[in-house]
DNA sequence: GTATTAAATTAGATTATCCTAACAAATATT
DNA sequence: AATATTTGTTAGGATAATCTAATTTAATAC
């Protein structure tokens, strides 16, 4: 009874896990801090849930040292990416939603419990490797394949580089990329780069407009070749 | 604050909303033992959250007497069957599950916070008006269009007939039904009727098969004309 | 290296949901 | 009607997840 392997992490474990594995992806040192600011909530509740999650294995955690996920958890915490970027995937390709849409949606998604769900979902788009903005799809494994790529603010100028991801995707970037027609494959020239302020002119297209670093830090791109 | 309409009703709350309204139509009486059955709780849940959710205004409520949906109540419940319905017809429909595979993943993600998603669904889908089992979709006013209709102990014999919806939409009753290639649309003629325990013998098609009056009180049909 | 500040933990409550045991009311049976 | 049975309620407790206030530990600054 004490081990039963058909225990299942709640909801909010699930919650908890996606954010520790996104900021060890991130940080490298993840504190009870951390962990209450990304998930909003306050650090007594913090601690009392990481006296708990080491208690299942999730999580290796000694009062006031940093907190590390355990293999086990590194893999559940995978497996809820995959189901959330699957998620958003679908409804952006399946159910013709725009990608500032799907994030909530997909945040509530990513814990129904159905194998088969996901993997048909999979297999109707035809097992991509990236979600909709760009970020990577965990294996059903829970295997994460780390792309390791470089903001726009780091690009030379004259060159021709195609934007392929976001550092995050949040509602306010991708409402400020709609309106300005930058979507992921789209090509620009770095026209002028400001050494002040970091800001830099691109065209896309025939439209020339500036980009403050605060934009360019968020956008993955890659050389046009 | 006390009355804050944005007040969002639990997955545990909508969930008695939707065994309520279900047992209201089978019932007309419903008890607090009729609800602990099933939603396989004990009695004293039944009554604390009565007795809240009575509170709330959900239900009318008075100790020893049967409990009664309010119209807000009802409204809530047929909202959520709505979308577990939606859910159900979308995933036979657009993602190619069998019709018993389906109630299990409509239980999660009918629970699911956004208009939008069911509203696609339902554009995806034509606005069907009933789901794979042949049970009405409430519209998105919550309005229910309760079909009556009778089950197939009561067809006349040497009638054709053509089977249209299911009383309930068991595991069990659904995959026997695809054992013996019976499904929504099947024709079948009334070949003999045996009085003393109710069962029949149909053809479909040129299959000939006994149905007790077990399968057959469960299965809705239309008289072919 | 002491003092100050920030981070983390503990103690103790609260809310939601559900349970068992004990009691009470309503129903059914002689 | 008196008794037995079933149904429903109350009392009191458990667990999960969160909070505020108080306290402790660690990190930073003089
Ligand atoms: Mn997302
Ligand atoms: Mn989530
Ligand atoms: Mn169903
Ligand atoms: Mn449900």
């Amino acid at each position: 009874m004490a081990n039963d392997s058909t225990l299942k992490t709640s909801h909010t474990q699930e919650n908890y896990l996606k954010a520790l594995y996104h900021l060890t992806l991130e940080k490298k040192e993840v504190t009870v801090n951390d962990l209450a600011k990304r998930l909003d909530l306050k650090m007594p509740s913090i601690t009392s849930m990481m006296q708990k999650m080491a208690n299942e294995k999730l999580i290796k955690y000694e009062k006031y040292k940093p907190i590390k996920l355990t293999e086990k958890g590194k893999k559940e915490a995978a497996i809820i990416i995959r189901k959330h970027r699957l998620t958003e995937m679908f409804l952006v390709e399946k159910m013709n939603f725009g990608w500032e849409e799907v994030h909530d949606i997909a945040e509530q998604i990513e814990h129904i419990q159905s194998q088969k769900f996901f993997q048909k979902m999979d297999d109707m788009l035809g097992h991509p490797a990236l979600d909709p903005h760009g970020s990577p799809i965990p294996d059903k494994y829970g295997n994460y394949k780390q792309l390791d790529q470089k903001t726009l603010d780091q690009a030379d100028l004259n060159t021709t580089v195609v934007v392929i991801g976001l550092t995050n995707s949040s509602d306010d970037l991708l409402r400020f990329l709609n309106s300005k027609g930058i979507k992921l494959g789209s090509e620009m020239v770095i026209v002028e780069k400001e050494p002040f302020d970091g800001s830099m002119k691109v065209a896309v297209g025939k439209k020339e407009m500036m980009l403050s670093s605060t934009v360019s830090a968020q956008l993955f791109f890659q050389v046009k070749k």
